[in-house]
RNA sequence: UCCUCUUUAGCUCAGUUGGUUAGAGCAUCUGACUGUUAAUCAGAGGGUCCUAGGUUCAAGUCCUAGAAGAGGAGCCA
């Protein structure tokens, strides 16, 4: 019999219908004439309930239905007697697909700590958490596809090798296809890249910014979606080694145009997990609330479907990098000298204190922070009139701080090259993109959208490492 | 990389001022139970107290170094 999903069971199956349904174990619970398999398969976050009568139990090794087994049941939808689910399966026979020796299963019918289930990423899938998140970061990466495509965009496949340093987004990781136990030297005893794959020296890229910018002057309105690696030693909670980032880059937006997609985008992303997985955003609801009962009430976040629903009613906070400045240098915790790093004067770059002030507390909602000092910002952004500022925009969510960085870049080829020189970046690396400023150059605008850091944001999850399936963190590449 | 905290049973955690044989809940196993909901009840098994040194008559407990994990900072998405 063809296998019927356990989400298909539960929306709109007819009593009396039987049916074939396989999955793992989640909890089995016996007494002395009937016995109760909860039965997930991923479909869902809700489990089937399986009736066994002893007359079934009994033409099976039935002990080894356990915690983590695969098993098959055939049976049939009947309404169940118990309060907790409309429908259930009263089993006509059960067959064990795969067996999981509970003194090994590591997995139990109980919460388990995340630090723990990371250990065991392999298995974390079959937990609910993991489960929810791992739809609901299919869900999102289908959104961020659909939403693109229903508005002109194509997606662009940037290199994931990359020749050039010269990105300045950070460390990278190097490579190579060299013996690293004997390296080839040069007469001054540098190493010889001439014989390596590439005959140079190759990283792995740490934005496809450079790149989908050329493909952006032809084609107009184009993303990239892919994965990011930064080989910084950083250890926090929001950040990975390797990650996954979307770039849209779009002619003839100014920065203007570039925070309405910015808002759009995140609003859009945000909605189409409201409407695609209630199920799972309230089971990671009521997770959080669990969570956060041991917290103080004035640490506690807004309850996560309202928080989305927040977010998306009202427009965001849009600021310059200046009247940041003012209201932070007349903040109470300025004033009062609570910040650790105080506000002084203008080009001061903000710490995390600072943004989050500006979110949490200022604002109490997103904000889009513009037009930052030129020297802390890359060379590719917009050179403002005043000599002073860039046309950069970041998007500050609460939390988790910088989602989205971005901004309009310096299309004039002149003032483009005078900064790369200023800056000592290597020009002859990057002549290929300063050719779209040499050839038809025009207006145009982007930004970057850590994945993760929004997978964050619409989970409610708290740490990075919990939000994609096999974190790489410094001194971690597990699995 | 810096600061702070943590590391005790499969998991989550107690463990007093350094003092007998290191505990609990859950999980596992055995049994009981007329339909359970992380079922319930009774019993059993289960320990390199992170590692290496040190102090002491005596160390899970104190000291030093290291490892791993977490929170915060920096870097950023």
């Amino acid at each position: 019999m063809k296998r019927t999903e356990i989400k298909i069971l539960l929306n709109n199956t007819p009593i009396g219908t039987e049916l074939n349904i396989r999955g793992w174990v989640r909890n089995k619970r016996t007494s002395k004439n009937v016995a109760f398999i909860a039965l997930n398969d991923g479909s869902t976050i809700h489990n089937a309930q399986i009736v066994v009568e002893i007359a079934i139990a009994e033409t099976i090794n039935f002990s080894k239905v356990t915690t983590g087994a695969s098993i098959t049941v055939i049976g049939t939808v009947v309404a169940s007697q118990g309060s907790n689910q409309q429908i259930e399966v009263v089993a006509k026979s059960i067959e064990i697909l795969g067996e999981a020796n509970p003194d090994e299963y590591p997995l139990q019918p109980k919460k388990h700590s995340l630090e723990f289930l990371r250990e065991i990423a392999h298995l974390r899938f079959r937990s609910n958490t993991f489960g929810a998140i791992a739809r609901l970061r299919h869900s999102m990466i289908f959104a961020v596809h659909q939403y693109f495509t229903q508005n002109g965009f194509f997606n662009i496949h940037t290199p994931i090798i990359t020749g050039s340093d010269a990105e300045g987004a950070g460390e990278m990781f190097q490579v190579t296809t060299l013996n690293l136990n004997q390296l080839p030297r040069n007469e001054d005893n540098s190493i010889d890249y001439s014989t390596d794959f590439f005959g140079k020296i190759t990283n792995l890229t740490v934005s496809g910014q450079l790149e989908v910018e050329t493909a952006m002057a032809g084609l107009s309105k184009v993303y990239t979606f892919g994965p990011t690696f930064r080989a910084e030693n950083s250890n926090t909670s929001r950040h990975l080694a390797e990650f996954w980032m979307i770039e849209p880059e779009v002619a003839f937006n100014d920065l203007i145009d570039n925070m309405d997609l910015a808002e759009d985008f995140l609003k859009y992303l945000i909605r189409y997990a409201l409407d695609h997985n209630m199920d799972d955003l309230l089971f990671l609801s009521d997770r959080l609330k669990e969570e956060e009962k041991s917290k103080a009430e004035e640490l506690r976040s807004m309850e996560l479907i309202e928080k989305l629903k927040f977010v998306l009613e009202n427009q965001f906070a849009r600021i310059s990098y200046t009247e940041a400045i003012e209201i932070l240098k007349n903040s109470n915790p300025n004033k009062k000298k609570k910040f650790q790093y105080l506000i002084e004067e203008w080009g001061a770059d903000l710490q995390s204190e600072h943004e989050r002030f500006l979110v949490e507390k200022h604002f109490k909602k997103p904000v889009i922070l513009t037009d930052y000092p030129a020297h802390i910002k890359a060379f590719y952004m917009k050179q403002s009139e005043d000599g002073k500022t860039v046309r950069a925009m970041d998007v500050l969510f609460p939390q988790i701080g910088e989602i989205i960085g971005g901004s309009q870049r310096e299309e004039n080829y002149d003032k483009l090259k005078r900064r790369i020189n200023e800056l000592g970046i290597p020009e002859k690396e990057l002549w290929w993109y300063l050719d779209t400023r040499k050839f038809g150059t025009v207006v145009h605008s982007g930004f970057g959208l850590g994945f993760e850091r929004l997978m964050l944001f619409v989970s409610g999850m708290t740490n990075i490492r919990d939000v994609i399936p096999f974190p790489r963190t410094p001194q971690n590449a597990d699995f």
